[in-house]
DNA sequence: GAAGCCATTCAAAGCGCTTTGAGGAAAATG
DNA sequence: CATTTTCCTCAAAGCGCTTTGAATGGCTTC
């Protein structure tokens, strides 16, 4: 079924056809309404790409995937935010495209999105510190909007990005509260430039209560639960082992807590782990009380936000650049509790 | 740069262009490295809704996610399996499209998927026992290929699956060699073809060697850290509680791991668990010996195949309908051991 | 030198839609 | 009744590509 059958079905012509389906109002109401059932009864829906070419406008957004080739690994964090962002898109009428691009090819793959003209905007994911992708795109004129923030990059472009710096000041310093001074940070990898924030900050809390950095007790690894158990495990067996654990995500907390465990310790007592929370559909943090002391930001809620600062991007590329900041609230669980006192006091 | 203005640039017709770009051996092998040359050096791709316009072919799959309206969850799995899938696309040259859908509105937006023809196939992701959607995809007459199977439909069609049975049963039987007849089973939602799958394989191993099914040891959860630790807990004080779970998912196996803590007992020796594993990237079971005893079957080898499957159905469509059964591996960790002696023997 | 043949290249039609600029019929006005 | 206005409808062009069928030119061959 496409338009030339139905509007002879119909015995109009195309573009009465088209200008009723399309909510023109040079078509009166009677024909729209006859139009639109004989549309539904049909079940004609117009051909997306021979639409996309007469408007122009490709009614989809991409969104590249870096699936790098070192650490064969998605990020666990996508699918949530997939989903938020889908919703936005859909609530639109537009499509999601997603590409999976290795760390090599990248310039490539944007340069012959953008070319095929098959997205009308792109959401970057996981920036690095001077993420050359913010230059590219807008050298390309492609509306796009940055899941995060690229530290030393000074172009003006839209971004959404949670405070990760005043999160991670907050958990250090809730830890510091305790009466913790040996806090170790199980951070994510730092190219990435959320880590490098969080990292920033941690180390800012620390010095700002007079508390010497210690390299021993801040490793940078792919947030897994087995880099989290393998540190902590080996941070645990110091001569002056962590009394707290500052983890970069749920799944690498939850290697902490085995580490902690597997060493004969008690979650919440001897050794405290506060986390920061994505707020993930299958991994939620607990019913009535939260397993994990964390910073907690929905990176659903992030999908949807970013989502809607894109499609607001398309239709008026003048709005931009638009910038959004989503604080992390602080919620306290059960894996939190005063610094033991030395065993050696 | 389009096509018009490539071909006055090099002075050739838009044909000559085209074909040379595509391959054609109506063009002499000097005029085709000048114009790939040029194409290269402008950066020209070609617009590809004029080119999927022209040629009728989207070069593009589908996948439609369910995202339930009651459980708001993305399966954890999507992502590896999207990754896989999307490989085997970008080989091909294949773009990979993805809709959110809530199930209420799951037949109309297939309907207008493959109306409006921006994809050329569609993946199928969950199926049900007696999925609605195969019956409407063959009777709209695009190609698809499940990822699982609908056991109460019997039109034929393409799928892929994991041999849930014959892991489940594998599984069940390890547990009873050990000498476990208190076995619980910590099932995801049983509407989900492949846990009705589970279940039955369970039941068949119990009954095989004469254990009577116990009905306090079997549910039938969302797979979450959540859901698992709460069952679990329930379960393991119940008057007779359960030496041993088998569990469908490495995070409902964390639930139950945390359970059993929680309850003062050791996994691998007060209780045993063996768990189904995705062999997901960021949930690796253990780097020298698994932290589970599982059944693994990596989801991006499924989504691999399944890509493949698809885009040779696509190329070929009288090739279908395929089948392909993925065998999961046995393999041991350190979370089972034998059944403990009855503390009143 | 004419005829025939490849090897190249081209102009034009068509994919299914939107949109422009114009036409026709009915209603309103003089 | 003729003219204007309003409303509705239409034919045709164009989006950027592929593909058909025809044309061109340089070679051979007799």
């Amino acid at each position: 079924m496409n338009l030339k059958t139905l509007s002879e079905h119909l015995k109009l012509s195309q573009t009465t056809v088209s200008r009723a389906l399309n909510g023109y109002p040079e078509v009166s109401e009677k024909t729209r309404m006859r139009v639109q059932q004989a549309a539904q009864e049909l079940n004609y829906s117009p051909n997306a790409r021979a639409k996309g070419l007469a408007t122009g406008r490709a009614q989809t957004i991409g969104h590249v995937i870096p699936v790098s080739t070192q650490h064969e690994m998605v990020n666990p964090v996508f699918g949530d935010f997939i989903a938020g962002a889908g919703s936005a898109y859909a609530a639109a009428g537009f499509e999601m495209m997603i590409s999976l691009v290795d760390d090599k090819s990248q310039e490539k793959l944007y340069r012959d999105i953008c070319a095929r003209r098959n997205v009308d905007g792109i959401i970057v994911h996981g920036p690095t510190m001077d993420d050359p992708r913010i230059a590219l795109l807008s050298e390309l004129n492609m509306p796009f909007v940055v899941h995060g923030r690229a530290s030393n990059i000074d172009l003006p472009y839209s971004w959404l990005d949670t405070n990760n710096s005043r999160a991670f000041q907050r958990a250090t310093e809730f830890l510091l509260d305790l009466g913790h001074t040996r806090i170790a940070l199980m951070n994510g990898l730092e190219f990435m430039d959320y880590a490098n924030r969080r990292r920033l900050a941690y180390e800012g809390a620390l010095t700002g209560r007079g508390i010497a950095l210690d390299g021993d007790l801040m490793c940078s690894k792919e947030m897994t639960e087995i880099k989290g158990f393998l540190s902590a495990s080996a941070m645990l067996k110091l001569e002056s082992p962590p009394t707290a654990f500052l983890t970069s995500s749920m799944i690498t907390a939850i290697g902490v807590r085995r580490a902690i465990h597997d060493a004969g310790l008690t979650l919440g007592k001897d050794v405290s782990v506060i986390t920061h929370d994505d707020d993930l559909g299958y991994l939620k943090n607990g019913h009535d009380v939260p397993i994990f002391t964390a910073t907690r930001s929905s990176v659903r809620e992030a999908g949807i936000r970013a989502g809607e600062i894109l499609l607001r991007l398309i239709r008026d590329p003048s709005a931009g650049p638009i910038h959004e900041i989503i604080e992390a609230e602080l919620i306290i669980g059960a894996s939190t509790g005063p610094a033991p006192r030395r065993q050696n006091a």
